[in-house]
RNA sequence: GCCCCCAUCGUCUAGAGGCCUAGGACGGCGGCCUUUCAAGCCGUAAACAUGGAUUCGAAUUCCAUUGGGGGCACCA
């Protein structure tokens, strides 16, 4: 096996390609990086019926996003085009006639009607399915005679009945079937395009595949795959069969799973190189510990080896946690770059746009270790961008603070925090700290007031920080809100 | 029904006969830090599906069983 590694993904466009398919490039990608070989797109749109509007754009713009450039493929060529199967159907209805013609296929005129009835049967009856071969020895005459009827034939594989298929695959090992379980399968459908048993086969050969790396669903078709390439006279590629992601309930992930489209995780504010990661490292390990590794690590230290045979789930809560990792490795500016859009279509309307990417900035640190998506930012951040802020008069007040004590402390605040010519830090802990010890409350218990009297919530960054960025016109502004709000509720 | 594949903590995994009284991570729980919430740090509970066989010795090999997944389309 000196040949030069080439892999392909191979997706049909039928619509937003899924963490599933997705991680199946990646693989391929980072094989071919890996090995110094060509990664190639080639879009499987063989299914008239199913092809969707924008699928296409959604499968190179999620290949795009995480930076898994194809070496030949749409937008950029290469020498094996073209790369989408439906311009490729001559080649496809070339082998088909070649098979025929050395008697390793045959055409099929059975109805559509006919194939349904004989499966219904064959289920109620409990038999193996699978189509009974009615036409596999078809006289000339009863060919011509549904000929001249106009039926438009199908053609079909002629399959071994007996011996046996067997190959290696990388994963699995050795793998064997029965070739007297394996039926007449379709190669070329009547309309003229291949099946993807078929147009696989073609364009692997011909675009010379190295390793046919996809999940495990296609293990049990692999044998009609060999079969064509040996009646073909073509040498199989080498496979690579990998386990599928998994839903809860175990089961092959779908929509039904709910957002499992990788747009969807770019849209729900996780990182490329997040998805990246954690997609990678469901079903391969580098070792018994190393977890957060970059793009080139993995690229570097991957091997087909180390890859498990189990399916596995995508664990959301672990993908938050790493999200998050990755979000405090970025810098304030990179960061605040990345956030103002996601601020942007979140944040309240009544909150003026454009946002101010300066004022983004000084809000960041505060909140980077605070949020686990892009997402989450615009919630955790609502109170520094609003203009008025609804104060729940039962969060100036817990165990420790009466209503009493908060309003009197708020007061106070109010006073002293007016003389103070700046609001900076250590200016602002200097003096409430002082205001605690004088009110003869703990210092968090004045903090805490504050807090809410500034913010609205009970859980935010730290207090100084915070009334730093907001400014002293903004937080005087609430804090005599606050005593009002809290004065009324106590009169009532 | 037939065929194929899989099986270590709740989850993702390490483990390729003795290093395993099974390691790491997420999550959980407890603690430290602390003005709240996080982040960080420390600690802790938690798994080799079952039964045989091979072997001085098995999570690791073999065979059953059980469980799970996938396939059996003029879909990919």
């Amino acid at each position: 096996m000196t040949e030069p590694v080439r892999v392909r993904f191979a997706p049909s466009p039928t619509g937003k390609p899924h963490v599933g398919n997705i991680r199946t490039a990646m693989y391929d990608w980072i094989f071919a990086r890996h090995t110094g070989g060509k990664f190639i797109l080639r879009i499987e749109d063989t299914d008239v019926a199913r092809k969707k509007e924008g699928a296409l754009e959604a499968i190179m713009e999620s290949l795009k996003w995480l930076g898994l450039d194809w070496d030949e493929g749409p937008e950029v060529g290469g020498d094996y085009g073209p790369y989408f199967q439906s311009q490729r159907l001559e080649l496809y209805q070339k082998a088909a006639k070649k098979l025929v013609e050395k008697g390793n296929a045959y055409y099929c005129y059975c109805s559509p009607e006919r194939l349904e009835a004989l499966r219904k049967e064959q289920e109620a009856r409990k038999l193996q399915t699978g189509y009974d071969r009615f036409c596999r020895n078809l006289s000339p005459q009863e060919r011509a005679a549904k000929e001249a009827a106009g039926i438009k034939p199908v053609v079909r594989f002629k399959v071994p009945e007996q011996g046996q298929t067997r190959f290696h695959d990388l994963i699995y090992g050795d793998v064997v079937f029965e070739n007297s379980i394996i039926d007449d399968f379709v190669m070329l459908k009547s309309d003229g395009y291949p099946t993807y048993h078929l147009a696989s086969v073609v364009d692997d050969h011909t675009m010379k595949i190295s390793h046919v790396i996809r999940d495990e669903g296609w293990l049990s078709s692999a044998p009609r795959h060999l079969l064509m390439y040996k009646a073909l006279g073509y040498e199989p590629p080498l496979y690579v069969h990998h386990p599928v992601i998994v839903g809860a309930d175990r089961a092959k992930l779908s929509k039904r799973h709910g957002a499992v489209a990788l747009l969807d995780f770019r849209d729900m504010g996780y990182l490329p190189e997040t998805m990246f990661n954690f997609l990678t490292l469901i079903g391969w390990s580098l070792d018994d510990k190393t977890e957060i590794m970059t793009r080139q690590q993995i690229v570097e230290n991957f091997s087909i080896e180390r890859m498990g045979k189990t399916g596995a789930f995508f664990n959301m809560e672990k993908l938050d946690w790493m999200n998050g990792v990755y979000i405090r490795g970025l810098t304030i500016d990179d960061l605040s770059e990345k956030l103002l859009p996601f601020l942007d279509k979140y944040l309240p309307p009544e909150v003026k746009r454009p946002l101010d990417v300066n004022y983004v900035r000084q809000i960041v640190p505060l909140i980077r270790e605070r949020i686990n998506t892009l997402k989450d930012a615009a919630a955790y951040a609502e109170f520094f961008f609003v203009d008025k802020l609804e104060h729940d008069a039962s969060k100036f007040t817990d165990k420790k603070t009466n209503a009493e004590t908060a309003l009197t402390a708020l007061k106070s605040a109010e006073e002293i925090l007016s003389s103070l010519d700046s609001f900076d830090c250590d200016q602002l802990e200097n003096t409430l700290r002082r205001l605690a010890e004088k009110l003869g409350v703990k210092a968090g218990q004045l903090f805490n007031v504050l807090r809410v009297a500034t913010t609205a919530r009970d859980a935010t960054p730290p207090l100084f920080e915070t009334m730093a960025v907001l400014g002293k016109e903004r937080c005087m502004k609430r804090i005599k809100a606050a005593i009002s709000r809290l004065g009324n509720n106590r009169d009532s």
